[in-house]
DNA sequence: ATGACGATTTACT
DNA sequence: GTAAATCGTCATA
């Protein structure tokens, strides 16, 4: 005999647990980061809404030896405090005086690998991003949804990323985490060099390491076409 | 204590 | 295309 529970778990759709734990995290960041593209940001504020974005846009820091990294050389600083921490970290750092950006930490504890999430695809929660957007102190007239998450900047303030969420565990916060898309993202994997860097001179400002998916118009910078 | 500098965004020519 | 905005962080002294 069917108990109510047993046509309630036959009901419910299949849902397998989508959420990126710790082995999804520790590995080197250009694994992670081409692993993050096709994935799903999820943000739930305080009062409880839920905003979310696919990951079209990232760029790999490759630690020590990175000079474009906030790790190079082994740089341990109270600010990056939070690369060194274990993998599924989340890195949040304040820059140019008025903007954050958002990193996924990856290698291991006392290793500081780390991915910067450039650009999503908003899904969840437009309305929203766009109050937090209109809210900043610079901006724009109008916001389409293109710009609503398109860049490093951006995206954190629409999704109220900010100093609150730096070292926050994503494999176990139920604010902030990753979900693994339900399959693979449909579009081939570009690649080019990272935005931003050239300060850190040639050699490490050309490799490339910036991943995005290929045809996406939610990806901020050249597409390469 | 001080100064140079951003893993950016926006507005304007 | 160029330039301004704006302030925490870090290296140097």
């Amino acid at each position: 005999m069917p108990t109510r529970e047993h046509a309630a778990a036959a009901a419910a759709p299949a849902r397998p647990a989508r959420r990126c734990g710790r082995s999804f995290f520790a590995t080197d960041a250009v694994t992670l980061a081409r692993a993050l593209l096709g994935c799903t940001l999820v943000r739930t504020l305080e009062d409880g809404t839920p905003l979310a974005g696919t990951i079209v846009e990232v760029e790999a820091y490759l630690g020590a030896p990175d000079r474009a990294s906030h790790a190079r050389g082994g740089r341990r600083t109270p600010r990056n405090e939070a690369m060194y921490a274990q993998p599924g970290t989340a890195y949040v750092y304040f820059t140019y005086g008025m903007h954050y950006c958002f990193n996924a930490v990856g290698g291991a504890v006392d290793v500081p690998e780390a991915v910067l999430i450039r650009a999503l695809e908003p899904v969840k929660g437009l309305e929203r991003m766009r109050a937090h957007r209109r809210a900043g102190a610079k901006a724009p007239a109008s916001i389409p949804d293109r710009d609503l998450c398109r860049g490093p900047g951006r995206l954190c303030q629409a999704l109220g990323i900010a100093r609150a969420q730096c070292g926050l565990d994503m494999v176990t916060s139920d604010s902030l985490w990753i979900e693994r898309p339900p399959r693979p993202p449909r579009a081939a994997i570009a690649r080019s060099p990272r935005i931003g860097v050239a300060a850190a001179g040639a050699r490490w400002s050309k490799r490339r390491l910036r991943f995005f998916l290929g045809d996406c118009r939610y990806v901020s910078g050249p597409t390469g076409r």
